[in-house]
DNA sequence: TATTAACCTAGTATGTCAATAGGTATTTAT
DNA sequence: ATAAATACCTATTGACATACTAGGTTAATA
């Protein structure tokens, strides 16, 4: 399941990509249109700040802005940044994880087929993709 | 992420079908074999015999055993039973789930294609693949 | 200087996950 | 009959994540 994290991550995005006039947009205004908490939602912007997905401005006349063009992002950066990974289990995960029974391993095939195909989905779509 | 209760009903069941010799097999072999606690695989166990996925004996020489060809299970209906649900989101795994959101919301479409297409990759592999 | 906004630290209720613990019922072999 | 092996049942637990809420500080502009 995709957390709120992502979803609503997506959904700023997108509120950003619709809205966006050349200036900075209040959070406020956002959670408004998108009616979800500010109080959550600020926690979750700053982490999007914090990976250089949006600019955020301070003060008056500030707000969020995005820092690329719409076309320029993917569904799969934004929800892989969210969410930690898209990976359906650890092993796939994390890179350093060990697990003795690889080797062995009769699913291991089919959660590397599931990864490449969630992966490939979410990168292809783009933030232009879920616009109007 | 698939819970390891997915991940070991899987493997349970590609136990069931490699050591399949027409008697039952007592899960204390099941669980030696694949390396994981008895008394947890006996939670996940009774589910399986409850959903018909398999039936189990009680008794000396009791034990499991599939109740179907391997080829007549698919990986979806294993992993959707023991998941709950494959979906992504809430909107799509809960058939009455309200959301007023639901005409506007400009992701769905994204969810449903992602639904379908995980739905079809899991529906459309059946335990003998995992097999060898 | 007042206002508006981002930014920061902390707390919290609820639920799920991944087990563990200790029993009872059932069937078969001796 | 009895012992052994097995499924089946109920309850509990520690750790962690999720989805928030609360109340402040800093920064920029009109």
């Amino acid at each position: 399941m995709i957390s709120t994290r992502g979803r609503y991550a997506l959904r700023v995005m997108i509120d950003l990509a619709e809205n966006d006039n050349g200036s900075f947009i209040p959070l406020k205004d956002i959670a408004a249109r998108q009616e979800i908490s500010k109080k959550y939602l600020e926690i979750i912007v700053k982490d999007m700040v914090n990976a250089n997905l949006i600019v955020g401005a301070s003060g008056k006349g500030g707000g969020y802005k995005l820092c690329r063009k719409p076309n320029k992002y993917s569904v799969g950066e934004i929800l892989e940044l969210m969410e930690g990974t898209l990976s359906p289990v650890a092993c796939l995960a994390d890179k350093n994880h060990a697990c003795d029974r690889k080797e062995k391993c009769q699913t291991l095939p089919l959660w590397e087929e599931f990864d490449t195909m969630v992966h490939d989905f979410f990168y292809g779509k783009k933030l232009t993709d879920l616009i109007k």
